[in-house]
DNA sequence: GCCAAACTTTCGGCAAACCGAAACCTCGCT
DNA sequence: AGCGAGGTTTCGGTTTGCCGAAAGTTTGGC
């Protein structure tokens, strides 16, 4: 069936999102704490999700998502990301403010404004968290990334995106002039230096968000 | 308590629309036409917008909005309202087609984002088809207006606003030319005479949308 | 090779909105 | 005054999504 309720989407949306910069399955587990929701919660959605064909579940395994749920999941991440971006270009918001409202409005936004949206954008590649915006056809061109954390030392790239979770860790780096584009090199550990040559110290929670070319 | 549900706010903006542009009080079984449901999900609710303090209701009687209810009920009207106003000034949308959006979305913008979107329009007074826009504080500039059908012969006056509950009516007068601030004399039933000289026709269920200065 | 911890599922329940059928008021008309 | 039509409410039932407690499964460590 079709089953595009906004609790479906959230769940599908997520289970994408968890594969997105890595590569292994959704537990049940952690996709309730992930949503917020209790255990049983989760089986009971996953029952109706694979019943409709959009993810496939053996028993007491992982999630995974099927063609067609990964399209709808796509739909939604777009959505999402060119909220976020209307949101920061044209509305006035700052990066680390925007995924609260993006979070509700991606359910409720018809085909029609989102494409006007869009098309006042320029239709955009990227949100502005570096992220890429899915193409309406569910493609994504998603570039080869390392976390920051797992780079080594004197490891020189561009930072390719900033995840979302933690706005704290959103408005250190814009703090610190940092964000998607940002040539730096890692000097050691925590400490990378920019273009210009100025240093600067990140915490441990912003070298976990942020990922950088390979 | 609160109860802020979308469920909620229909019920709560339907009672608030049928005493806009008149005065008797509306009924059960005329609000679950209006709202598509059945008249006993209609006594469902009113228990709760009666028990939540935001209607008035006697068994068997109509219904009327506390000062509570009014004020939530034009909070959504104001809502729906601004969101219309900038889906035809800045989205490409025709007056005709965005009560459908408006509809959905009055339930899941923020404040803040309807501020913006305020900002942006410059503080509107009216929507695209001449309805006020009730201040964030719930109050409503309505001039006297006067139904076209109801109008007598050689009355001169201006339109104030059409009613967007047909939208058949609102493209038969986007095509003539009529709209909110339209100069006109009634020459007869159903025939206006413009500023410019020129004459219109109106469909009778054109001249019941059509509401004009007393 | 077994067992307990950790994870997953089942089960009964709840709240919001909705429905249709049946019971119940009200009011106008005779 | 009484009666019936029409509007309103009650009642039992449905769906969606959530929960906690209890039962079931898997798996790593000994």
């Amino acid at each position: 069936m079709t089953y595009t309720t906004g609790a479906a989407e959230d769940y599908l949306k997520t289970i994408y999102a968890h594969t997105e910069w890595q590569t292994d399955l959704i537990t049940p587990s952690a996709l309730a704490v992930r949503l917020g929701v209790a255990p049983s919660s989760v089986t009971e959605m996953v029952k109706k999700l694979a019943a409709s064909g959009l993810i496939t579940h053996v028993p007491y395994g992982p999630l995974a998502l099927t063609d067609a749920g990964r399209l709808r999941a796509t739909a939604v991440v777009r959505r999402h990301r060119l909220i976020e971006t209307w949101l920061v270009g044209e509305m006035g918001y700052d990066w680390d403010e925007v995924h609260d409202e993006a979070e509700i409005l991606e359910h409720s936004i018809s085909d029609r404004l989102l494409e006007a949206i869009n098309a006042r954008l320029g239709f955009p590649a990227h949100d502005p968290h570096g992220d890429p915006i899915p193409a309406a056809d569910g493609t994504v061109q998603r570039p080869a990334a390392l976390l920051l954390a797992d780079a080594e030392v004197s490891h020189s790239g561009t930072v390719l995106r900033i995840s979302d979770r933690d706005p704290a860790v959103l408005r250190e780096l814009a703090a610190d002039l940092i964000g998607p584009g940002t040539q730096f090199t890692l000097a050691a550990p925590f400490t990378i230096v920019l273009a210009d040559g100025q240093s600067r110290l990140v915490t441990p929670a912003a070298a976990r968000s942020i990922w950088v070319t390979a």
